[in-house]
DNA sequence: TTATCATATACCCATATGGATATGTGTGCC
DNA sequence: GGCACACATATCCATATGGGTATATGATAA
């Protein structure tokens, strides 16, 4: 099997450059896929299965409007994306440096209790 | 031309299952190959590729011990995702919604200013 | 109805996986 | 030196892209 399919997954969904340049514009608000093919600078038929990628992944919304598609963002979607790449964010931020060692501070001290047998 | 190389993008590189996986389990500490190898349950030749492309990313660094390889995540690799996805964060949160609220007023008197000759 | 606009699909093709398996490389131990 | 151990690479293979181009579908305008 090679890669797991994009359109199972949020954060392969992500991964194409091209996609998130299409939720970045969405955040901007509803645009059809004229529009979005302008922006990109990317033929039609690719923008359409980007924009397909992102439904099947529950990105973005689509409402017929007339002969056009106004693709909405879904950015509860990204959310998953999210809570992931916060788990480490103390990892990296200073301003979590202190709490951390407050922590591994107490984690210390319950490992020591343990040891002399409480 | 396919997918974007993987190893060029942190996004692409995260978004193997396997290899967030791999730097959850790098959260705990430095570990060797071996390791994660039991860990993921998957044959060391995948392992030692998906540690291939987390290094070429920036995403973990390596130390040689003995003649055992540890490896120790990165977190600043992370940084850039975060920061993408939490310009999304105010649009699904709703600790935001006020804040938003208050923008779009201001945003909406700046328009009527304008409009107003000024 | 027919032509046209706005999209979505269908193919074709080159390329990048990811897993499986075999093998190369470096290090420590006898 | 010779061997086992811990990894890294090299191949092979099936599959999933993504872009290009042609075409189908749906709605609206003439």
């Amino acid at each position: 099997m090679a890669r797991a399919a994009t359109t199972t997954d949020t954060f392969n969904a992500v991964a194409e450059p091209r996609r998130r340049e299409i939720l970045d514009a969405l955040t901007q608000g509803e645009r059809p896929v004229n529009e979005l093919v302008e922006l990109l600078g990317l033929a039609q038929p690719q923008v359409s299965r980007h924009l397909r990628v992102l439904r099947e992944v529950g990105a973005v919304d689509v409402r017929d409007e007339g002969r056009q598609r106004l693709y909405r963002l879904n950015p509860q979607a990204l959310k998953p994306i999210h809570d992931w790449v916060s788990g480490y964010q103390h990892l990296w931020d200073e301003r979590f440096e202190l709490l951390d060692d407050v922590l591994a501070d107490l984690k210390q001290e319950d490992t020591q209790d343990e040891g002399s047998g409480q």
